[in-house]
DNA sequence: ATGGCGCGGATACCGCGA
C-alpha cells in the first residue's frame, strides 16, 4: 500500500497538477495539507472519479487537511485532541483495512512564525498536544502512522542553507527539540531510516529560483509506530513534481507498505 | 538577496505562508 503525504498549497489552485500527479504517482492513499477551503467547496467529484474516497476537514481561506484513500476509510476523526477552542483544521484521521489495518493521521503543523510571539506558543501548545495523541498511538502497539507538513527542519542537513534559519519558527532549537522528543517515544522517521544522506528536500520557496539552485528544506515528514515501521517496504520523495506547471511549493513524501 | 512568489478573500490591498 503506498501513502503519500502531500501539501498542495489550495485544492482550487492545484486540482490539475494533483490529478495529474494522482495519475502518474496512482498512491492508494493521499493525506493532503493546506486544500484552503471549506468541506463543502472541496471537488470531490474529480477524485472519486478516480476511485478515492474523500474524507475532508476543512476551514475558509486557510489550512484544512483531507485524506483520499481508494480503499474505504473508517472511524474518521477530525481535529488534534485537547483544546476544544482550536478552530484551525490541521488534523485528520482514519483507519485503512488493506492486507493489515492502518491508523492514518495526516497533519498540518503550525508554521509558528514569527518566533517569539504568540503564533510560535500556538505551535509549542499544539506539539505538545500532537506528543499527547502520539503516546496513545503507541500505546495502541498497532500499526499507525502520522505524516504531513510538520515545518520542522529536524536537523542541520535537512536545509540547504541551515544558518538561514537558525531563528526562524521551524529550525529554532525549542522547535526541533519537541519535535524530536516525539520521534524519541518510539516512531520511526521513514526517510531519514531509508534514505539518511543529506540534501533530500521536500519544500522550496516559489521566490528566487530556490529549486532552481535546490535550495530547500526537509520539513514534510511521516512517522511510524514500531509495528507500522516493521511494514514499510520502501519511501521517497517526489522531488521531480516541483518541476511541474503550477506547482505546490511542497512535494509529495511517501511510504510503501507490505499491508 | 531586509527582496522576492503564490493563494484566498476580500477588492484594487492584505494576511499568511516558509
Amino acid at each position: 500500500m503506498k501513502i503519500a503525504t502531500f501539501n498542495i498549497n489550495g485544492v482550487k489552485a492545484r486540482l490539475p497538477a494533483v490529478l495529474d500527479w494522482l495519475d502518474e504517482s496512482a498512491p492508494d492513499v493521499a493525506l493532503l495539507q493546506e486544500i484552503k477551503s471549506v468541506d463543502e467547496a472541496f471537488p470531490r467529484e474529480p477524485f472519486e472519479d478516480r476511485g478515492y474516497n474523500v474524507e475532508t476537514h476543512g476551514q475558509k481561506g486557510f489550512n484544512g487537511v483531507a485524506i483520499l484513500s481508494k480503499l474505504p476509510l473508517e472511524d474518521v476523526a477530525r481535529g488534534l485532541p485537547g483544546d476544544d477552542s482550536d478552530e484551525q483544521a490541521r488534523w485528520i484521521e482514519a483507519t485503512v483495512v488493506g492486507e493489515a489495518a492502518i491508523r492514518l493521521c495526516g497533519l498540518y503543523l503550525p508554521n509558528g512564525n514569527p518566533s517569539p510571539g504568540p503564533k510560535y506558543d500556538y505551535k509549542l501548545a499544539w506539539m505538545e498536544r500532537l506528543l499527547t495523541r502520539a503516546q496513545d498511538l503507541l500505546s495502541d502497539e498497532t500499526p499507525a502512522l502520522m505524516a504531513g507538513d510538520y515545518n520542522i527542519i529536524p536537523q542541520a542537513e535537512d536545509a540547504a542553507r541551515p544558518d538561514a534559519w537558525r531563528d526562524d519558527a521551524l529550525f529554532r532549537l525549542e522547535s526541533r527539540n519537541a519535535y524530536r522528543r516525539i520521534v524519541n517515544l518510539g516512531f520511526t522517521e521513514a526517510i531519514r531510516a531509508r534514505h539518511p544522506q543529506p540534501g533530500l528536500y521536500s519544500f522550496w520557496d516559489y521566490q528566487a529560483n530556490a529549486f532552481d539552485r535546490n535550495d530547500g528544506i526537509r520539513i514534510d515528514h511521516v512517522l511510524m509506530t514500531p509495528q507500522c515501521a516493521d511494514l514499510m517496504r520502501d519511501c521517497g520523495i517526489e522531488a521531480e513534481v516541483r518541476a511541474k506547471e503550477k506547482p505546490s511549493d511542497h512535494v509529495p513524501v511517501w511510504v510503501d507498505l507490505a499491508a
